[in-house]
DNA sequence: TAAATGTTGTTATCACAAAAACAACACAGG
DNA sequence: CCTGTGTTGTTTTTGTGATAACAACATTTA
């Protein structure tokens, strides 16, 4: 007996970061296949113990999830399923709103003094936030960007964020291959790193060193499976040791 | 000493819906003010146990609200307020269009029967719901649409649902005064309500009375400040105290 | 140098509230 | 009578909130 792709418990999960609970979840998507159906039959659809079920209902119907008849049995009937979801969204829109406001102001006002990033490595989880402090990185280069790349997303919009800064900004890329069409403002090396090591770069490894300016350093690590993690310093050894990492690659593997 | 209009409890509520918890809030918010903080200045600042600060910003990692030093003591950086916020909507925003076709799904599937609503009496929360059943029930209707108006809002939405209806559904609508105009379709009295009996029919309260084919009623009720509350029903009985109430305020009270 | 002090990061423990799960009861209708 | 409904409690569980204690390390002080 084959699971659906999305049996109840997994829409359960969906439904609960919309705010609901494990049991209004339940209860709903069980009301959803017998609208009309008494408590009793919910109970009986849902798992959900029989007494729970009506405090249940109440809260879906304060959170004006279902409708209430007045009969004896009662009776319910579902909101539909998209109207309900917007309803939902709505109001955790609302929230995501005032609060960006609301954050916004105070990250604003909050005197940020240059801050001593100096001797600090930093980690940064999360493929969007590493993607867009990296290239906030690059386009703040003003001198150099040298960039080590055995990572197999961003290359469109990396490139176009390379193409977007100023003329004197000197552009090179060591990577193993270079599918897009290479204008001429970057200098890109291929180099092959050894594959003896064990894993070879390929599809399951991915990863990055972006040096700016010879200032900032940013290193992506990871994989598609497991996420990535980005570490970004300007600590002068942290910069010290990718440079001469750059350095080493540059020089020590052979051209393609 | 004023408080600013959203303090750090108010934008805690906020943030509690978009998935975070008061801890996970309060040290974020404390962190936009106060970036690179250690997570003593964190305690210190949101008033979060000291203890506690570590777990929290360790979840808060996890969602990829801030970024880790490498240092001793620890220091912490927040994301910009709107790129967190954005990636917590996304995520949420995720969840939502899945949950929306699991549902869609199963209520299509759903056999719903030509259900026994004919005896029941339906409660309806929510303005929106209200608002969606109600238009709803007006675009089917075939013969004939009986309305008792003593409803501030919906004025405009529902002289063009009206509108949109075929050509010999007749329209007869009771009201107190309706200051859109009025297109010949709709065949208008005006009835002022008896205002002796305490409550006048105005701000404070609202309400109204729809008949459709006389087959149908939905009785909206409620105010402003309360909310709405609305019943519908098929049943007969009910239909035919209002189908009656109806006829008595067209007969009974003096014409404006 | 050695003892005292303070800070950091970590762990364990307890309290508390909401949700989940179970038991019991009054009551209506057949 | 019995069945099933609606309601009321009570217990268990879970996640969060809150406090205390501890080892590791650094700093100060005698």
């Amino acid at each position: 007996m084959a699971e659906p792709v999305s049996p109840a418990g997994s829409i359960a999960e969906s439904l609960k970061s919309l705010g609901l609970t494990k049991y209004e979840a339940l209860v709903y998507v069980a009301l959803l296949q017998a609208s009309g159906a008494t408590a009793t039959e919910l109970h009986e659809l849902s798992g959900v113990p029989r007494a729970s079920v009506y405090p249940v209902l109440e809260r879906l119907s304060q959170k004006h999830l279902v409708s209430v008849s007045h009969t004896t049995p009662k009776r319910f009937n579902p909101v539909k399923p998209d109207d309900a979801i917007d309803l939902l969204m709505r109001s955790i829109e609302t929230d995501a709103t005032r609060a960006k406001a609301d954050l916004s102001r105070v990250y604003a006002q909050s005197a940020r003094p240059a801050r001593g990033d100096q001797e600090l490595i930093w980690s940064i989880h999360g493929d969007d936030q590493i993607r867009t402090r990296l290239l906030e990185l690059l386009r703040d280069a003003q001198e150099s960007v040298q960039i080590i790349f055995y990572w197999d997303h961003l290359k469109q919009e990396l490139i176009d964020t390379l193409l977007s800064l100023r003329d004197n900004v000197r552009v090179d890329i060591i990577t193993d291959r270079f599918t897009a069409p290479v204008p001429d403002r970057i200098h890109v090396t291929l180099r092959i790193p050894p594959d003896s090591h064990g894993i070879t770069a390929g599809k399951c490894m991915a990863g990055g060193v972006f040096i700016v300016d010879g200032k900032q350093v940013m290193v992506v690590m990871g994989s598609k499976e497991e996420g990535f993690t980005a570490l970004y310093s300007e600590a002068t050894g942290f910069i010290r040791f990718f440079t001469m990492y750059w350095n080493f690659f540059l020089s020590w593997f052979r051209p393609q």
